[in-house]
RNA sequence: GGCCCCUUCGUCUAGCGGUUAGGACGCGGCCCUUUCACGGCUGAAACACGGGUUCGAUUCCCGUAGGGGUCACCA
């Protein structure tokens, strides 16, 4: 509540810095994915980072399929990230950005930053700069583009050779970004080499795409994976060297966050966990409130603070706490804590959830009504729904081995003296069963727990289940008895 | 290899010159208890190393080591 007034506060009295950037619009975030695969776990934190910094700033935050190499981007993996997207909560704020449908836009940049000569026509070939490279390399040099082309007169231009478009990088001084999250990093301008911007067949690269989409869409920070750190500075190249061209065009703030790398610390990589987010929604069976938070506090940090909601989130992110190194991605953790959300969850919601990954038939209601026994010992779906499997049980039950090992001839003997006994009870509730069960075991001198892992097995085939009053009572008088009937002991029928 | 970035318990992190270095997951013990969980209590467990700066460094600076990222007409 604090941290709305306050924000309010801020955008009445003007102080959001960035507001008037794009006129109003404060601050514009973007996730941008290219769809050559589906969307992963860093993808996806990324895109919560995204979110959360516009949520929090009262900005807008969008979406941007990268689809500009046309050959690994595919409609499946389109489907995947919106999909992932969606169940996170973290679908955009507006339609997306098709970025392969833009490339007129991009094409028209460079043909006015070649009209300002600030970018200019190299007729290099892949082959001879791949041979320049390996010289280099062999001179044990380090390898820059440098295109006699930069400066060539427009009159020497070969007449039928195709070229590229490379940008005019500026060859003295040095280039500073103050990333949000790296702090200053400074990078040496001839570190920088003529990079392409436009290729010979006219499409644009991504480094060119993304300035012009950026700031197309008005974006004000760009937070991403900081695998682009190093990108960020050619892209500057580019943004400064619009000064002059379309009125100029200003800086965005940056923010690179770190990488999260697999158990192993090695790269996220597809064996090492780098799976999609439709993983661990249908193969995991996690929640994805869970999903949320665990990536939220995968390289960010709240005080003690562990178990965040949507709302809490968005009124305490911040780019200042972002950590600096890459985090490991902790698969206990995230069960855990998505044991907690399970428990929180509501049980009509888990019910339907638990009943889609059932074999068969079920009785939602009932799944409903034993949710609050069956929740607190799953950490996932799909133990809750193998902790739910004996409700739906069809008799004879078929008992684990170690539950038949509970149902020795005296188990068996006792269960048809509890059977006789329940026949005349006269309330089938948790209550009165506990009374009577608990009556019946001091009747006989014995422990509760010698009458409760015999009926256990007979009523559930398993040795682990919810108490087992609450198990009597969700089975019911007549589904129960007749359980319990079936691994007794006719003989010993008292 | 060049350039850039990073470094607190096994893992995620708090810390922003003076703390018994805190929390969480995981691990051990105890309690609760009809099983398994949940819950509660509790234990072991960290400032990579070496120099500075300072009355005082986990914290600031410089090295070393280790890790990561990036060096395309891919994104």
């Amino acid at each position: 509540m604090a941290a709305l007034d306050r924000k309010v506060a801020m955008m009445a009295s003007g102080s959001v810095s960035d507001g008037a950037v794009t006129g109003g619009r404060g601050v514009v975030t973007r996730f941008a994915p290219s769809p050559t695969g589906y969307l992963h776990i860093g993808g996806a934190r990324t895109a919560l980072f995204n979110w959360l910094y516009a949520r929090h700033h009262g900005g807008t935050y969008l979406l941007r399929i990268e689809d500009t190499d046309r050959a690994r981007s595919t409609e499946p993996a389109i489907g995947a990230i919106f999909d992932g997207l969606e169940w996170l909560g973290l679908a955009g704020d507006e339609p997306a950005v098709f970025q392969f449908a833009r490339s007129d836009r991009h094409a028209e940049v460079a043909a006015k930053l070649l009209e300002a000569g600030k970018a200019y026509r190299c007729y290099l070939t892949q082959e001879e700069l791949a041979a320049r490279r390996e010289k280099a390399q062999a001179e044990r040099r380090p390898f820059r583009i440098e295109s006699e082309w930069r400066d060539a007169d427009s009159s020497t231009w070969p007449s039928d050779a195709s070229y590229v478009v490379r940008i005019k990088a500026p060859r003295a001084g040095e280039t500073v970004i103050a990333d949000e999250v790296q702090g200053t990093v400074t990078v040496q301008n001839a570190e920088i080499d003529d990079f392409v911007i436009l290729r010979s067949d006219g499409t644009p690269t991504y480094m060119l795409a993304v300035v012009v989409d950026d700031h197309d869409m008005g974006v004000t920070h760009v937070i991403r994976g900081d695998d682009h750190l190093n990108n960020a500075f050619r892209q500057l190249v580019i943004i400064r060297a619009m000064d002059g061209i379309e009125g100029g065009w200003p800086d965005p703030a940056y923010a690179h966050i770190p990488l999260i790398h697999g158990a192993d610390g090695a790269k996220l990589s597809k064996r090492h966990g780098a799976l999609g987010v439709d993983a661990y929604r249908d193969e995991m069976g996690l929640l994805p409130e869970a999903v949320f938070n665990y990536l939220l506090r995968l390289g960010w940090g709240h005080g003690d603070e562990e178990i965040i909601s949507r709302d809490q989130a968005v009124a305490w992110f911040d780019l200042a706490h972002v950590g600096k190194s890459p985090s490991r991605f902790d698969l206990a953790k995230l069960q855990n804590l998505n044991g907690h959300y399970l428990r929180e969850a509501d049980d009509v919601r888990l019910a339907g959830l638990v009943a889609a990954r059932m074999s068969g038939p079920v009785d939602q209601g009932l799944l409903a009504r034993a949710m609050p026994v069956l929740k607190v010992r799953a950490k996932d779906l799909n133990e809750l729904a193998a902790g739910a499997a004996f409700l739906f049980a069809q008799r004879p039950l078929v008992l684990e081995e170690k539950a038949a090992g509970l149902l020795t001839g005296d188990a068996r003997g006792l269960l048809a003296r509890i059977a006789a006994a329940l026949e005349g009870a006269a309330e089938w509730s948790a209550e009165a069963l506990e009374a009577t069960l608990k009556g019946l075991a001091a009747e006989w001198g014995l422990g509760l727990g010698k009458l409760a892992q015999p009926l256990r097995a007979a009523l559930t085939g398993q040795t682990t289940s919810p108490g087992i009053f609450d198990v009597l009572v969700l089975l019911g008088r007549e589904e129960s008895l007749a359980r319990i009937v079936a691994q007794a002991e006719p003989a010993e029928q008292a």
